[in-house]
RNA sequence: GGGAGUAUAGCUCAGCUGGUUCAGAGCACCUGCCUUACAAGCAGGGGGUCACAAGUUCGAACCUUGUUACUCCCACCA
């Protein structure tokens, strides 16, 4: 059979795709088995795939394929997130494209639309993680606005009103302004931002000429001023105590109040207090029982009380007051300035602040639990250090506000009477019922309630996810929710930890008394070589599926996984992916040696043959216990580099080369089958990482055995019993080996002119045929004597000599030694005083005194050979 | 302003309870090889004051304190 030479993944990956597919392997159904829960964090629905995602989705990937390969019921949910106000905004750009405008449609026409975009273009995002070989289970896929996800939240919503955690209320809130919508705090980024500091002269009422100068940085909000604060100890200021001042070209003339809040440090001490456009403002003027005039448009521009400006965008405002207020000279000074900005992180214009009528969730009493639970590692994080992170948070809990003033979206169930009470219920009917039952005679027919107009913050979707996907709201005592919740491992980005991750452990202790997940591991954030974040924005992010093209999705897994331990940043470079490609193309080769093998019946298995499988398969067993235990601490990168390690070194570069027959010899029926073995149980070890290779290879292995099974469904192997005394001695049969080579490599020797060795001092002499053969030697014999006119090197304290016909430069040789019998001596006084010191004799443990006996044993050995063997030279 | 984390080879990182020849791995680099699986390869090799300083200890990359640098999170003083 030929194979070619160079590993093409194009030729392999969407045929065993195809395959797993229709041999249904990814598919799910409650059985007897433990189950594996996984949900994906569900991407946005107008999301395009990047390296994040790549990355989560690879771990995620690798964790499910194991663990079905563990016997398990293994069950990866996928689906997508609908995404408000970005997906609104996608719509809204499309339809003005087309001419449309927003607010030209009813709120129907809208849905339909945006509806219409969502079929469309929707989800290519998990299209493309089939690319990346994501096993996940399809016939399951979800969106965060399909009818039983969106029932739940309605069911929800409902709930946690009628329990009163769910309240309407006014309050300052972050608004965006291109939007139209409050967004939660957690989407505001503050970005320091370099400004100015403009000095305001506040004329004093009654006192002509004299007036108090108030640092702002906002001036076009003095039409909002309601007041001026001081701090009460503040003596610089006292003048101004009980004093009435006038607002600069509004004229309104406002009271001088009190309060400690106030820096007597900052400006001039004296603060404007505008209470409907500042947070802080805003707490003062409840305290001090202050008006609070609004002066903007929720589109950002000035409204009525804006007086001449109105209409004005904010910042035109801004500059255009700064020049009117110069011109009045009521303008003292400006100073550059640089502050903290909040800006959006949907649309990133600025926010502002601004009171409205919101719908919050209380959080004090529903996050208490989510807090114990993580504290006492009933949910554990990896790496753990984001418990710090997430404690902070959960301590200084505020309420949630989780409307929004958008339309694509799950509608608050929220209906108004004409007397202005509220009822909330499912549906309009009910609300209709409850509306009789509560104000009776108030509304004749349910078209008379009238919906509220927002909808609910996307990630009061998201935090039901792990439990509406299986139904367990509308249904709690269904099958599908008692068998596979609570999932297993959640892997996510720590970006997310309060949007989701604290909420879905709210949610789930809320509504199944249980926690979600048993572990959240946490992902680094991918950056480019700079250290940037990749972002679309930068365009500094490659294109994955580019990426898979180019390295194969087994390739560029590899690299990402490579370099990606928990919570660990992520630097990526193109190039690491190389290493993931050439690794493929290196088991690949193997694969090509081991079918172009010619099997003998007639032949004996070998003494060599048998110890060489033996020692594979202990080694196997020995780093199995390694990859085992990195699995369990979530250290993938680990777990990866050791099975690497063995397919690549061990049973590559050592083994392979231990059995290979002769070139156009065959080789024992018993070697070869065992060969196969070790090489299947490797590419097991090796399907979580590289599916699509390990795949092909397991299949080529055997075909006619493997025909119409897959890899993914056979047992993971697990590490046995390994006796580590004959791995070391092995390991010193290739120290000895790589003695030779090295001794070819420094003197010129060719590789294909065998050698005589002789050993003095211990020696693994069960290995001599391997070593005879890995080496090139013609014989390897023990010997009493040293051996002059030989060159030699040791391993540990045993000499090894090689006779050789060339002219030994003695002065290199020597000068060689010597070297090495310095350094040896230095190493032994340096043993010699630790065990000089009475201290360390009596204090250290006897185990530890007595490895320093033998280091000293062994170098004293050492040094003698040295010297024997340097004087021998001259 | 508050908190957390990190600092080990050119790069990315291991290094567990202080003690094994403990200073490691992969990549990169250097040298020699197209040896009949693989140049996406083989064989060999060089490379680190474990950020800095002091302390604890018989013994410190590891523990303590301080210093410096960087990263992240939270807060948002106009």
């Amino acid at each position: 059979m030929e194979i070619a030479s160079k590993y093409d993944p194009h030729a392999v990956e969407d045929r065993w795709y195809a395959f797993w597919i229709e041999k249904k392997l990814f598919h799910s159904e409650p059985d007897d088995r433990q189950p594996y829960t996984v949900v994906i964090p569900p991407p946005n629905v107008t999301g395009v795939l990047h390296m994040g995602h790549m990355l989560n989705n690879t771990i995620q990937d690798v964790l499910v394929r194991r663990a079905r390969m563990m016997g398990k019921n293994a069950c990866w949910v996928p689906g997508t997130d609908h995404a408000s106000i970005a997906t609104e905004a996608k719509v809204v750009k499309m339809l003005k494209d087309q001419g449309i405008d927003k607010r030209g449609l009813t709120r129907d026409e809208f849905m339909k639309y945006a509806w219409e975009w969502k079929e469309k273009y929707g989800g290519i995002i998990l299209q493309q993680l089939r690319k990346l070989g994501a096993s996940c289970d399809w016939d399951r896929t979800a969106f965060t606005m399909d009818d039983i996800r969106y029932e739940s939240v309605i069911r929800v919503f409902c709930d946690l009103y009628n329990k009163g955690l769910i309240y309407r209320g006014v309050r300052m809130v972050n608004w965006d302004p291109q939007a139209l919508t409050a967004v939660s705090d957690e989407e505001v980024i503050y970005k320091e931002s370099h400004g100015k500091l403009y000095y305001l002269r506040y004329m004093i009422e009654g006192e002509p000429g004299k007036y108090a100068v108030v640092a702002t940085t906002r001036p076009e909000t003095i039409m909002g001023d309601t007041a001026m604060c001081i701090n009460p100890n503040d003596p610089k200021n006292t003048h101004l105590r009980g004093k009435k001042v006038v607002v600069p070209i509004v004229g309104r003339v406002i009271p001088v109040i009190e309060d400690e809040y106030v820096d007597i440090e900052f400006g001039t001490g004296c603060l404007k207090v505008t209470p409907a456009h500042d947070i802080n403002d805003y707490n003062l003027g409840l305290t001090h029982h202050l008006e609070s005039i609004d002066i903007f448009n929720d589109n950002g521009t000035l409204n009525d009380n804006g007086g001449k400006y109105a209409g004005m965008d904010r910042f035109a405002c801004r500059k255009q007051i700064v020049q009117d207020l110069e011109e009045a000279g009521l303008l003292e000074k400006v100073e550059d300035y640089t502050n903290n900005v909040g800006y959006s992180e949907r649309t990133n214009v600025v926010i502002e602040p601004k009171l409205s009528a919101q719908w919050f969730v209380k959080m004090r009493d529903i996050s208490a639990k989510a807090l114990e639970v993580v504290e006492d590692n009933t949910i554990r994080f990896h790496p753990e250090k984001f418990k710090n992170t997430y404690r902070h948070w959960l301590e200084n809990i505020k309420d949630w506000c989780i409307s929004r003033q958008l339309w694509w979206g799950q509608r608050i169930p929220a209906y108004y009477l004409p007397n202005k009470e509220v009822v909330v219920a499912p549906s309009r009917e009910e609300a209709y019922r409850l509306a009789c039952e509560k104000y009776p005679g108030v509304v004749k027919s349910a078209d008379e309630l009238v919906q509220d107009e927002d909808v609910l913050d996307t990630w009061f979707s998201s935090w039901l996810w792990p439990i509406s996907l299986f139904d367990g709201i509308r249904n709690p005592d269904n099958k599908e929710i008692k068998y596979y919740y609570p999932t297993e491992d959640l892997i996510t980005a720590p970006d997310i930890i309060f949007f989701w991750v604290a909420r879905m452990i709210m949610a789930g202790e809320e509504y199944r008394k249980e926690v979600p997940f048993k572990n959240v591991y946490f992902t680094g954030i991918v950056r480019d070589k700079l250290g940037r974040k990749m972002s679309k924005q930068l365009g500094n992010s490659p294109d994955p599926l580019v990426l898979i093209d180019k390295y194969g999705a087994d390739g560029v897994r590899m690299g990402m996984l490579l370099t990606a331990p928990a919570g660990n940043d992520l630097p990526f470079d193109e190039s690491i992916c190389e290493q993931g490609r050439n690794f493929a193309n290196k088991i690949w080769n193997a694969l090509r040696l081991v079918k172009g093998w010619a099997v003998s019946d007639e032949l004996q298995q070998s003494h060599e043959n048998e110890l060489s499988i033996q020692w594979m398969e202990q080694r196997m067993a020995c780093v199995l216990e390694e990859v085992e235990r990195d699995f369990e601490s979530y250290r993938l990168s680990e777990a990866l580099m050791a099975s690497y390690k063995l397919v690549w070194d061990d049973f590559c570069s050592w083994y392979l080369e231990m059995v290979k027959p002769a070139y156009g010899t065959p080789i024992d029926r018993e070697t070869m089958a065992c060969t196969l073995d070790i090489f299947e149980k490797l590419m097991c070890i090796l399907h979580p990482f590289m599916p699509f290779v390990t795949e092909e290879i397991w299949h080529t292995l055997r075909p006619v055995c493997r025909a119409g099974q897959s890899i993914m469904t056979q047992p993971m192997p697990t590490s046995v019993f390994f006796d580590q005394r004959f791995l070391d001695e092995f390991t010193m049969a290739q120290e000895m080996v790589a003695g030779v080579r090295a001794l070819r490599n420094t003197k010129g020797l060719s590789p294909k002119e065998a050698l005589d060795l002789y050993v003095k001092g211990n020696a693994p002499l069960q290995f001599n045929g391997i070593i005879t053969k890995l080496a090139n030697l013609s014989k390897i014999e023990t010997t009493k004597d040293k051996m002059d006119g030989a060159l030699s090197f040791m391993v540990g304290t045993t000499e090894c000599f090689v006779p050789v016909n060339i002219n030994i430069n003695k002065e290199d040789e020597i000068k060689k030694l010597e070297e090495e019998l310095k350094y040896t001596e230095g190493f032994l006084a340096s043993v010699m005083k630790k065990l000089g010191n009475e201290k360390f004799v009596n204090g250290a443990p006897e185990k530890v005194v007595a490895v320093e006996r033998k280091k000293q044993a062994d170098a004293e050995q050492k040094i003698a050979a040295l010297k024997a063997q340097i004087e021998a030279l001259r």
